[in-house]
RNA sequence: CGGGGCGUAGCUUAGCCCGGUAGAGCGCCUGCUUCGGGAGCAGGAGGUCGCAGGUUCAAAUCCUGUCGCCCCGACCA
């Protein structure tokens, strides 16, 4: 059947179309471990890219990293009351070790607040050893009744940041710091647009203060959450009594931090730019920025175009030159494979460029440049590649910024409107919707009882609508707050 | 954990009602011809029909149990 061939469209089940597209593109595959997932080459490759470019980012915002153990001492769950309440259902716990009942459970980590700062409370005497800002990159494992590739395993990836401060207003200061820091890279590095802000008391960490968020909107017009930074004031640091002395002699709790984001971004890239023909991976995040494709009818032809094919990918992708001048290059000279069927293939998988040389080229040493994101199709010289593919790549990473910004603000709904309405649209095409709320958690769960839909955040100054709403959308009582709903992931 | 569905080759599946030699498409391997948008032909490999019992001369097919998976709900980065 020639339909195996192609995808189901993202209109038709964007679900299936999801399910679908990572599979086939080999980003990941089911394990045999129900909920997991192995993440194969190709999508480890875009982690790989992600890993690196925070992880810069941290280091440059004064951060180091460190490892901190897998299993947690099951008492250090329960020493912070709301933490152990919103983790413990998720947890899996080792209770048998070397074939013997355990004195003490152990918990895989969900997360690792409790073993760190437990750790902090060692290492902190004086304000002077203040702040620590560490982070780590991590497993984590929380029992998901229902998983789905990337957005939801029983074990995923992450970065997990956890910091201590002297003072609220300097936790306060890291936390929106690197929210911002994510907002940054979501938008720079993925191309993913995200709304920033405060989560409501129903939707914030077990134990933090306060959490805030990077919302991103998927293409079925459902938001993602793609990132937390949580203040969680002196919660921790009183369950692990870490304390220090202040410069005026007292003793005082710390306050801490902590952010992450996991291999669910993976995932929001797939949703976020994907079309009815495959992934289509940013510049800036994709393992192969540009595949070579020889095209050739006679031997002597094959030999030409795969050398030619060669030298250009040694010329732009060398190993002598720094990072940022290389070029991810790869020359596909699988035998037996029309080049049409090459052309699918790196489309299916999202490469962002390729080249066509066949023998035609070869005289005018020029080849066929094609993008990934509009089709665009024009010839090239080879001697002006390494001058110009950088802008190109620039160019596509910026123009998919700006679709996917399009996107977002054609499905935004600011004008004021009935809750009647609003349910429509949520049952309906869906979208982003900001509007007034009275502050009520009540009205917020009723809401997301009749409709599916959430108060994603109230969206930080930037994002607000130029004309506050002062009425709550469901109850027409006045509004506390400009919120932003939406139907989740 | 409640409701629904499904387990047959690597994948998608036909056969099951009405028991009687396990079939197809895709993929894979070999060869020849092809090659500027998913190639054609010829040959070939690959299955204890999820597992365990039972009924029967005979079970993929009927019965019982069991395990696993998928979808819909409650929980979630």
């Amino acid at each position: 059947m020639s339909d195996d061939k192609k995808l189901p469209t993202r209109a038709e089940n964007f679900s299936d179309w999801y399910n679908e597209l990572v599979l086939r593109s080999e980003l990941a595959d089911y394990s045999p471990v129900r909920g997991c997932m192995v993440i194969r080459p190709h999508g480890y490759g875009v982690w790989e890219r992600m890993q690196r470019a925070l992880d810069d980012m941290f280091k440059a915002t004064g951060h180091v990293n460190a490892y901190f153990p897998l299993f947690i001492p099951e008492s250090f769950l329960s020493k912070e009351a709301e933490h152990v309440e919103g983790f413990a259902p998720e947890c899996a716990v080792v209770t048998h070790g070397g074939g013997k009942l355990l004195e003490e459970r152990l918990v895989v980590r969900p997360t690792s607040e409790t073993i760190i700062y437990s750790m902090f409370a060692k290492w902190v005497q004086s304000y002077r050893d203040l702040p620590l800002l560490y982070n780590q990159w991590a497993n984590v494992v929380r029992w998901e009744m229902r998983t789905r590739l990337f957005l939801r395993t029983m074990e995923f990836l992450w970065q997990e940041g956890h910091t201590a401060h002297v003072t609220h207003d300097e936790a306060e200061h890291e936390t929106r710091k690197m929210l911002g820091v994510y907002r940054t890279f979501m938008e720079s590095y993925m191309a993913m647009p995200v709304i920033t802000g405060l989560k409501t008391d129903a939707e914030k960490f077990a134990g933090a203060l306060r959490t805030y968020s990077c919302e991103a909107m998927m293409q079925d017009n459902k938001a993602l959450q793609a990132g937390t930074s949580h203040n969680l004031g002196q919660k921790f640091a009183k369950a692990f009594d870490l304390k220090f002395q202040t410069e005026q002699g007292t003793e005082a709790f710390a306050w801490n931090t902590s952010w992450g984001v996991s291999t669910r971004m993976v995932g929001g890239l797939v949703m976020t730019h994907g079309d009815d023909a495959g992934l289509r991976l940013t510049p800036k995040l994709t393992p192969i920025q540009i595949v070579i494709v020889p095209i050739y009818k006679t031997d002597d032809e094959r030999a030409a175009t795969i050398e030619a094919a060669k030298r250009i990918a040694d010329e732009l992708g060398s190993f002598t030159r720094p990072d940022h001048e290389r070029i991810r290059v790869h020359v596909d000279e699988r035998i037996g494979i029309k080049p049409g069927a090459k052309y699918y293939h790196w489309e299916l998988r999202g490469i962002p460029l390729r080249l066509e040389i066949g023998p035609r080229d070869l005289a005018a040493a020029s080849g066929m440049l094609v993008r990934r994101d509009t089709r665009e199709k024009r010839p090239i010289a080879w001697d002006v590649l390494r001058a110009e593919l950088p802008i190109v790549l620039q160019q596509i990473q910026d123009d998919m910024l700006a679709a996917a910004r399009a996107r977002m603000e054609a499905h935004t709904i600011r004008e004021r409107i009935s809750y009647d309405r609003f349910k429509e649209i949520m049952a309906g095409d869906g979208a982003f919707v900001y509007a007034g709320w009275n502050g009520d958690p009540a009205v917020e769960a009723r809401v997301k009882e009749e409709t599916k839909a959430t108060i994603r955040c109230i969206p930080d100054a930037e994002f607000r609508s130029a004309v506050a709403p002062t009425t709550c959308m469901v109850t027409g009582e006045p509004a506390k707050f400009e919120v932003l709903w939406a139907r989740s992931y």
